[in-house]
DNA sequence: TAGCTACCCTAATACAATTAGACAAATGCT
DNA sequence: AGCATTTGTCTAATTGTATTAGGGTAGCTA
């Protein structure tokens, strides 16, 4: 039988369109075999098993996000930072949904370490700069932010706020709004008194 | 053969208990089965597929989750209320990781409907009304603090906050703070002018 | 060009989901 | 009690996914 050129990339790329189209959960060895032309087995000399697959996913999701918002926050501070940030999770979950999933799905703490994970927290921590949050305070921002933006962008994806004739994207520049106004002025911790 | 006594509702415990000890995603109708000493096609003549299995599963969890949360909320309000809610998720989750984890599972339309999923809405929205916010912010409010609540529960769950040394009860109650802070102060939205 | 390694295949196993059909247990009617 | 019906469980069988073992060849390497 002809080489088939497959490559442990080649079928990552290939389970990331199928996410996309399926939903991640839905994602399988066999169906990317079916997809590539190639028998089941055949994968097995690229990743060692299914949950690579899926992990291999999540890294690439998250790496993609990672430099999507690296580019959008490039000479922005400010609100204009965190919209940014924001609005780069939201729209890569529009417009890849089943890489989005992936991107939460558990890494092992070596595997999570290694991974762009890590960046977005910088990232986020970069943003709050602007806010000049003192520690732990800056910590707790990057937390809440990261919770707000998450949870958000999954319930719009599970269609929880389809049922409120409310518009989605205004509830999304108001939730923006409250998160600055918040950091802009919430109650700075006492400084250490002289 | 005697009979086993299963009935849907019994299944639907065991799956949750199931759920909890190895994880929502893992549950499958054949353990659920074998935990209750019964063969897979049994599980047919009381639900339709595995699925339904894991919506049961889902609705219970919502359920419980409003129980609590409504026993809570009596007799609160403000930032107490606001922070009885907060737990009440929070702590169901870090109690029942699976069913939690269930309750995020998609229903159908009609399914969510009529599930539990309403009463939480209804909920954070009146204790919203102790902070006197117009409509829509109202609205965007219940968006808020669903995908922060959410977002943290599930990304303290999933581990991200555990490669910084900062404790997640101190972030919480300081997310929980800033939210409190950021719905009492928020800039009203203009009155309609005379 | 002989051989090595990598890659793809077929064959086979195990487990999950599901359907069909047999049969006994519970239920209810008379 | 006696009989019919319904219900709950089983065995047998099918399909799909995950995975291992082992064979054969393509294409590089010496």
């Amino acid at each position: 039988m002809a080489r088939a050129g497959i490559n442990a990339a080649r079928l990552t790329q290939t389970a990331a369109e199928l996410a996309d189209e399926i939903g991640f959960d839905q994602v399988t060895g066999s169906a990317v075999a079916r997809r590539l032309g190639i028998k089941d087995p055949s994968l097995y000399a690229h990743i060692a098993n299914a949950r690579e697959l899926k992990v291999r996913v999540a890294l690439l999701a998250l790496e993609e996000m990672a430099d999507q918002a690296a580019a959008a926050l490039a000479g922005r501070a400010g609100k204009d930072a965190l919209v940014a940030l924001a609005n780069t999770y939201r729209d890569y979950a529009k417009k890849h949904p089943g890489r989005y999933t992936a991107s939460r799905f558990e890494l092992d703490a070596q595997t999570a370490a290694a991974s762009a994970g890590p960046r977005h927290a910088e990232m986020t921590r970069a943003l709050l700069r602007g806010y000049d949050l003192p520690e732990p305070d800056q910590t707790d921002a990057v937390r809440l932010l990261g919770s707000t933006f998450h949870g958000y962008v999954s319930l719009e994806m599970a269609g929880s706020f389809r049922h409120t004739p409310r518009d989605a994207d205004a509830s999304w520049a108001w939730t923006l709004d409250t998160l600055d106004f918040a950091l802009r002025n919430h109650p700075r911790r006492d400084s250490p008194q002289a």
